[in-house]
DNA sequence: CTGTTAGCGCGTTCAG
DNA sequence: CTGAACGCGCTAACAG
């Protein structure tokens, strides 16, 4: 075998075939019935003992048609956000796209490289969950006719659908649980909110509707990964309320990662004082008594935001979905039961 | 501003600056300095207006160079995969390639349909955590010149560079510290060993060693999600040595996932029965009174994949890497202290 | 230093 | 139902 028999060519199997490129371009596309059953099996078979795979690259030249979407996400090791990338990735094979991911580390520099990239490489649609403020490359996008779905974020002047979790609703249900279980003031833990839409929206939401459920209520940024600052907060919060039934929120799993690590510094009992986070992660119920959660439908928040970008590639593949905002779930554990 | 406003080329950048496709061509490749500096200004200011950027897809046509490389994920949902495809993203970009991260959900069919494609798009090189056999669709890859770098699972009969951990020390080094630690008995837990070299190695190893580090010892594969046959295992390994100080090993993240659950189900006090884990979560060090686990280097361990392969893509630009095979980090919790 | 020419592999006319 | 010819956007020779 030589060193690099180059892949073979549509013009070899053809040759091989006894029939002309044409034909063998349309066995593979979607013309394949209008082909003598004769002439399928030969090029059948010279394509099998050839190996030969159409280039994905050659072709997309030719019609713009690249059968590749793209995805920015914002931390790819954020669990929740990989429950999200698989159902996109899921779905894209179900409709025959590719996808590539990109990975931003909630950077947005690399954001901006990802983004021409994903130009380059002429994505036919965009999953973006957006660390930055992208508005002017999206705006780019757009204006070539390539559709944009936004993850869990919005950006700021960017009109595209939103698909993720009803914030408002989410944080209602918390609210209405704890205020249940006969917690009477709550600590509210978010991560920085000045990138995230989401974020700010909870956190908001929060603020306004607490008082409505007859909570105490207090809020807490997380800085830094050990959230030192927050372990301050907690401490003075329960000092504060040392007369009521006390519970912590967490807006996102990180959140409720760290706050656990500080009920443990603090040697606080779980349940006695509440925990409770948004977002479900394997773990959750392993630390006794077990955290209350609302999960996400992360596989439907996918499958949906790939609908969005099928509905507006091949209108006649896919329907519009008619939700974008999802409901979360409720999962009670002990660490809201006083 | 008119409905799909095709994407600017090179030919319309080359006219407004008044110069030749080549000379962008230039200008955009690697011999930019080879041009006049009023030329190059000309042509900046001119894809600058047109915001022209190079079709990845038309260049590739031409050179056969797509500055794609694929990668295989066996599971996208297991952290640690997750966290190796970290690195190997890193690393894609610090080579100026993009990645094209396709899960397999250790599904063989859908392993096979993914190498297809990335073949389709001309990938310049494949880091591949198995899920079946791809033997064949390999070995097209290697006799086509794309070189091949197999991630954490061996492939029967395709010699490629493995990179992963070094199980033998790994499964060395969690004996030794398990009997350092008093224990007398201990139960091997591993997922099935049938598609993954790297289980069958540390189970092997684990069988092999065990009785040398003085300990008496005992395996079970985890058959569904709940380890109910584990369960069982379990109870029985505890009840024949119960005039012993018992241990458990699990093989992976997710076996010590599913016996964590287990430990509490049977309310199993942690470290009086011994538990210890390959593979290092979250979690770990929230489930009291912590989980001792040997952490794999994951990073580095993407790293190195990248570099293999742009070893061989782009000999100049990276040199081999040393070493293939990781030592893990012991990190050591309540969960192993009797 | 710069422009000209010829394809890369394929899909798509448009005749037969 | 089939085949010949053209061009997608770009880079690699090869002039000048």
């Amino acid at each position: 075998m030589p060193p690099t028999p180059r892949r073979s060519t549509i013009l070899e199997v053809a040759r091989l075939a006894g029939a002309s490129k044409t034909s063998v371009s349309r066995y593979f596309g979607a013309e394949r019935e209008r082909l003598s059953p004769s002439l399928q099996t030969r090029i059948a078979h010279a394509a099998g003992t050839l190996g030969y795979q159409p280039n994905q690259m050659a072709r997309g030249l030719k019609g713009g048609r690249s059968k590749l979407l793209g995805m920015l996400v914002a931390d790819i090791r954020n669990p929740f956000s990989v429950a999200i990338t698989h159902g996109v990735e899921q779905a894209c094979r179900q409709y025959g796209f590719s996808l590539i991911v990109c990975n931003t580390d909630n950077d947005p520099e690399q954001e901006r490289q990802h983004l021409d990239l994903l130009g380059a490489y002429q994505v036919e649609g965009l999953v973006v969950n957006a660390s930055g403020n992208p508005e002017r490359q999206l705006h780019n996008f757009i204006s070539l006719g390539t559709p944009i779905v936004l993850l869990d974020r919005e950006v700021d002047h960017v009109e595209a659908e939103v698909v993720g979790l009803d914030n408002h609703q989410a944080i209602d249900m918390a609210l209405e649980h704890l205020a249940d279980q006969g917690y009477q003031a709550v600590l509210y833990v978010s991560e920085a909110p000045e990138q995230s839409s989401t974020r700010q929206k909870r956190l908001l939401r929060f603020s306004q509707t607490a008082e409505q459920h007859g909570l105490n209520y207090t809020t807490s940024l997380l800085t830094d990964m050990n959230g030192a600052a927050t372990l301050q907060a907690l401490s003075d919060f329960l000092t504060t309320h040392q007369r009521h039934a006390c519970a912590v929120l967490c807006g996102n799993g990180n959140a409720t990662l760290i706050v656990t690590r500080l009920f443990q510094q603090l040697g606080l009992p779980l349940g006695t004082v509440g925990l409770m986070g948004i977002d479900e992660l394997d773990w959750c119920a392993l630390v006794p008594p077990g955290i209350t959660t609302l999960a996400q439908p992360t596989e439907a928040i996918g499958k949906t935001a790939v609908q969005c970008l099928m509905h507006r590639i091949e209108p006649h593949a896919a329907l519009m979905p008619k939700e974008l905002s999802f409901a979360p779930t409720l999962i009670e554990r002990g660490s809201t039961q006083r």
